[in-house]
DNA sequence: CCAAATGCGCTAAAAAATTAACCTTCAAGC
DNA sequence: GCTTGAAGGTTAATTTTTTAGCGCATTTGG
C-alpha cells in the first residue's frame, strides 16, 4: 500500500477553513450569515466573512453578488473535490478497499437505505462491471 | 438536509495532529520514525512524536513499547473511526447519498476494481438488500 | 567500564491561525 | 435627506499550533 498521506498539492487547509468549506460544498453555495447559521461553534460573522475571503484568494471558492450580499460556491467541481476525500477515506481507514468501506456503512443502523436505493446501488455497480467486460 | 457541520464531539484535531493521526490509522500501528517517513512534509523526529504523545493524552491513541521504542496505535476502532469519516464525506459532498458517490468514485479511471471486487460489491448489498426485506 | 547512539519528555520560542474591533459604504424607512 | 442597519474590507491583537533544542536514560560495542 504505497499511499502519500496528505497529498502535496491538495488543500493543507486549517481547520477552521476546512470546516467553512465543507459547508459552502454541503450547501452547493451560500453567504457568511448561512455559514454561521450552519456551525454549531461559529464565531462572528466578520470572522467568516475573514475567512470566505481567504478561501477565495487560495481559489477555493468564488463569489457572486445578490443585491449587497457575497453569495460562495466551490470553485472546483464539487464531485471532484468529492471523489477525492471519498477516496482519502478508503485510503486511511479501509485499505483503500470500497468494500469494506461500504460493508462497515451498511451496518451502521445510522445508514438506512430503502429497497430503491439498494437496487439502484447494485444497478450501477452491474453497469460497472459489464463495461468492464466490454473494454477490458 | 439537516446536517451538522463539524460533529461538536468528534475529534476537532489540527493539521498535523489529523495528518499524524491518519497515517497511524491508515498503517494499522506505527513508531514515530515511520510516522516521519509516511510524510512527505515531515517535521523532525522530535516534533513527530510530541505529536504522537499529544495525540495519547486526548484519547485518539495508544501505545506500547518495542524494546525503547513506541509503537502506536489508535485507541479507537479504525472502523468506527472510518465509518464516521465515510459519513461526512458523503454529507459534504454528495448529500448524504452512498449511490452518488459510488457512482462518482466507479467513475474515476484511478479507481480499477477488478471483476471479483465488483462481484462482492453486489454481494454485499444484495445481501444488506434481504436482510432489509426480512427485518422490516 | 566508558563513549556513542538512540529514544523519550519537557519546555519555550517561532509561526500560523483565529478572532473581532473599527471603518467605509449603501439602501431602506422615516 | 437623515439615520439606521447590514454588508464588506483592513488590520492588529490574541490564541493555538508547530517546531526543536536540550537533558536524561538506556542500550550497544569498543
Amino acid at each position: 500500500m504505497a499511499f502519500t498521506m496528505p497529498s502535496p498539492q491538495e488543500p493543507q487547509l486549517s481547520r477552521r477553513e476546512r470546516q467553512i468549506l465543507d459547508v459552502v460544498y454541503a450547501l452547493g453555495q451560500a453567504s457568511a450569515a448561512q455559514v454561521v447559521a450552519h456551525l454549531p461553534d461559529a464565531p462572528s460573522k466578520t470572522a467568516v466573512r475573514t475567512f470566505l475571503r481567504i478561501l477565495e484568494e487560495k481559489g477555493h471558492l468564488v463569489h457572486k453578488e445578490d443585491g449587497r450580499t457575497y453569495i460562495y460556491r466551490a470553485s472546483r467541481l464539487r464531485q471532484r473535490a468529492g471523489t477525492g476525500a471519498f477516496r482519502r477515506v478508503l485510503d486511511v481507514f479501509f485499505g483503500g478497499s470500497l468494500e469494506q468501506a461500504v460493508a462497515a456503512h451498511l451496518g451502521e443502523s445510522a445508514a438506512q437505505l430503502d429497497e430503491a436505493q439498494l437496487k439502484r446501488l447494485i444497478d450501477l455497480i452491474q453497469q460497472a462491471r459489464k463495461a468492464r467486460k466490454e473494454n477490458g
